[in-house]
DNA sequence: ACCTGAACACCGTTCAAGT
DNA sequence: ACCTGAACACCGTTCAAGT
């Protein structure tokens, strides 16, 4: 239709924020978020690394968009999950979290950038957060308690918690094993006796944790506590 | 006693990776962690920046150190905590959690270095861990609940939680703030009521959180969680 | 208007020397 | 053995110039 070169046909899809930002995810994702470079960033967009600074006002400004992307996806994805009809609050909640969680499975990188940066004042953030304390109201739960709900909650809300023990890949060298575990042993009672009853339960002594499982246990601790405070004082602690 | 220099009067105390480490916490306290350059730590210790390599491997290490110092402090606090005779596992946890924290306040970096890196299997990290491990355990929990309970802890167990909604300096610019109160309170009417509630309560509008009273919240509420499935069923959520 | 090349000021780190 | 100076390979970013 239009005539003038990139108007609307658009040969190689000009440069944009957008672009950008969806590349920067791209990159982050193949790479790691070390990988993630202006000049990588440039590249992966036949670019110079300098023609970024059209579209963003520097590294910080892509870091935060994003976070703003990937935020968008769990508000896609969390608007599509269909509640059952007479569902509680806590099913409600329960779903939304869990459906963020799955865009996270997507992007390993973005819950350590969600919290180095504090992204939590982006629109699209507020609209998630403003939609899961709307369930929370609409559950009968007391504007305060919501607010420490959230608290509560921290990274759980937009999907994630800090895995404390994270897979260590190096640990699983068979040869310092058999050494390291008498070790912990002596020095670690306390951590082997649970380690040892963990990977009964289930897989090997490494790698033993199911993290969907955990996330779920966690989650569900808070929200029953939560219905609870709910059905009888209301707004305090213990 | 010993004539040769340096060998146990020593004039300027000789460079060591325990100095360097505690110098690394020191520039840290002071500038933030992103002021924390190898050139840097140097200067701190009067010395040329290659001279550190001798006796760290590199950056890395000096995190981890870093990591290391903090909850050796968090340790030695907790070691001092006394706690009442009758007290159950809850309190004596609840106990060590608060004592972590407090050590947390006077490095503010800490929390996000720990959770960048994940050194949880560090010695210090480890004696950490199961000391409280041992008094879940003490205190009537199953082995594979106490595992589930440090998941459900998260960062908690060491004193913290990412404050997702964290303090924004900038959010005090109050030529904004009349558009922007309109603005939010059309698109984000939850937050709004939530933040209204909670300005009602205490502080102003901004920075308006408790930390230490929803830091506590949180942790009661899974403790209670805890005790609740010991006096239960046991060891699985829900 | 958008994009570029060269350059600047900074990193962490290596290497060959110094004592 | 410990420490140093110069250098290398990388950053993010600025600036003057191209079209």
């Amino acid at each position: 239709m239009a005539g003038r070169a990139g108007a609307g046909t658009a040969r190689r899809p000009a440069l944009s924020r957008d672009r950008v930002l969806r590349a920067a995810v791209g990159v982050a994702d193949e790479g790691g978020i070390a990988a993630l470079t202006m000049r990588r960033l440039a590249q992966e967009l036949g670019v110079e690394a300098m023609s970024l600074y059209h579209h963003v006002a520097d590294k910080d400004e892509v870091l935060d968009g994003m976070v703003d992307v990937v935020v968008g996806e769990i508000n896609a994805r969390v608007s599509q999950v269909d509640v059952p009809d007479g569902a509680g609050w806590k099913t409600i909640v329960r779903g939304r979290v869990l459906a963020a969680r799955d865009v996270h499975l997507d992007h390993p990188w973005a819950p350590a950038l969600i919290e180095a940066r504090n992204t939590t004042m982006s629109p699209t953030v507020l609209r998630y957060f403003d939609g899961l304390m709307a369930d929370m109201l609409a559950g009968g739960l007391s504007a305060d308690l919501v607010h420490h709900a959230m608290h509560a909650l921290g990274s759980r809300a937009l999907g994630f918690s800090q895995e404390l023990f994270e897979e260590n890949d190096e640990a699983s060298d068979s040869q310092v094993d058999a050494i390291m575990q008498q070790r912990m042993a002596d020095e670690y009672p306390h951590i082997t006796q649970i380690v040892m009853v963990a990977s009964h339960n289930g897989e090997d002594t490494l790698g033993w944790c199911d993290d969907q499982f955990e996330f779920e246990f966690g989650l569900d601790l808070i929200l029953d506590g939560l219905e609870q405070l709910r059905t009888t004082a209301e707004g305090g602690a213990a």
